[in-house]
DNA sequence: TGTGTTTAGATGTCTATACCAGTTGAAATA
DNA sequence: TATTTCAACTGGTATAGACATCTAAACACA
């Protein structure tokens, strides 16, 4: 379980050693494990060593600590943290709806000054313009506008939109996105989004700009997308840095 | 500086030090802080204790390290990271407005089976429930209820909910909220909104519902606003779990 | 000039020990 | 029987020292 001669830190194998029985269910939440001591001579590894293993875990989330009573496990999992960065298809896979797409424009266009200066490029850089109708389960959900920098994604077609975007551009073109920023309001819909997503004139709608940013630092896409508050609800999940 | 007979530990009296510093501005991004051994040899504390109190500044992401060259500081994120999951009080100051409260009501209730469920308590448990107009430069800007557990947080007066709740949570109760979820949908303004909040009728609101937990995962309150959407803009940056 | 090599100093890992401060339950006491 | 006391746990704080690993600058050599 332990190999001190490893060398891969003996706080880190402790650490992936709890994650993984956490993670199989073999420790359930609000059980207690083995104190710091206990583990300390079953490993013959030091307290503070093992107490290194511990915060680790208790920093993300794993475990919590209650002084003279021991160490737990927590409920929560860890992931979700990339609720909203994900694309709109992984997201309504996960609400358990089908997700679809109508194409209403794509073209290339010069960048107007607001936008060029959001993803970071000079003014009439042609940017890729994907206007689409997203819906889940054949029902309109969002109005949607994907802007992308014709630099960074060369020979975009309307096969490749209408298979999958991400994947081409997480595969084919292997970029990471890393960060993204978002900006949400509600608004009332406008001309174009009440015939396209179909609702009566004065309905709300919720609106979500997205900016991603590459791993290093470059913008990439800006999303603006109207969604039907009658049918969507933006759900995240934060923590905060422990203290 | 430091106090080796106070009741504080030293570690946090070296990590609240270091904090001053730079949000102070006395040190600067990317500017590299004295050595482990330094401040181990300055202070006549061991060095063990000074890596105790970087390393929490390095979790709260003040610090960063590159093994073999120092520690450095940060630039300002850390608040963004909690966006959302700070108060409005916290919230506001950051948009550079003056926020303040006007008192609806305060009252203790029966939890409601939806709020008792959402809150992990039994039905027709006592909560507190305040209602009140959030206002920033004088402005109303969202009319906000919040729940809370009564046997959580005893003794909670008029007074102090002027003051500052947070305060009194995380001080005098010591108690650390570590999580959060949040639902955001778009709506139109209901008529209690549309008085408190000084709008016309059908008018687009956003309603955010935040659920914050403590530590050991315990729900702790609800909180349920209506934003004015013309004047507030819901913001919030997201990373990507490294592959 | 350019390329290895040494070296000082930084963080990273780990040990062994000590005492403090909550918590709990069993033993001693009223 | 009910209460109090206390010992044996728990995690929290702190020390002192050892060796590893990495970085950057100084140095030596070809």
């Amino acid at each position: 379980m332990i190999d001190k001669q490893s060398p891969i830190p003996i706080y880190h194998q402790l650490e992936e050693y709890i994650k993984q029985l956490i993670e199989n269910g073999k420790l359930k939440p609000d059980e207690a494990i083995p104190s710091e001591r206990e583990y300390s001579e079953q490993y013959q590894i030091s307290r503070m060593t093992v107490r290194q293993a511990l915060n680790n875990l208790v920093n993300d989330g794993y475990l919590y600590r209650q002084k003279g009573r021991g160490t737990f496990v927590n409920k929560q999992k860890v992931e979700q943290k990339l609720q909203g960065l994900t694309s709109f298809t992984e997201d309504m896979k996960e609400r358990g709806m089908m997700p679809s797409s109508r194409l209403i424009s794509f073209e290339i266009i010069p960048a107007e000054p607001q936008l060029a200066r959001k993803l970071d490029i000079k003014e009439n850089t042609p940017v890729y313009e994907i206007k689409r109708v997203r819906m889940a389960d054949n029902l309109p959900m969002a109005l949607e506008t994907t802007y992308l920098p014709a630099n960074l994604v060369k020979g975009l077609t309307e096969e490749i939109i209408n298979k999958s975007l991400y994947q081409h551009i997480e595969e084919k073109l292997s970029l990471t996105i890393r960060e993204a920023t978002q900006q949400i309001e509600a608004s009332i819909a406008k001309e174009t989004e009440v015939n396209h997503l179909q609702v009566d004139s004065g309905s709300p709608v919720l609106l979500i700009v997205r900016t991603s940013f590459l791993e290093d630092g470059t913008p990439f896409e800006l999303v603006k997308s109207a969604y039907r508050a009658d049918r969507y609800k933006f759900v995240h999940t934060m923590q905060r840095a422990a203290k």
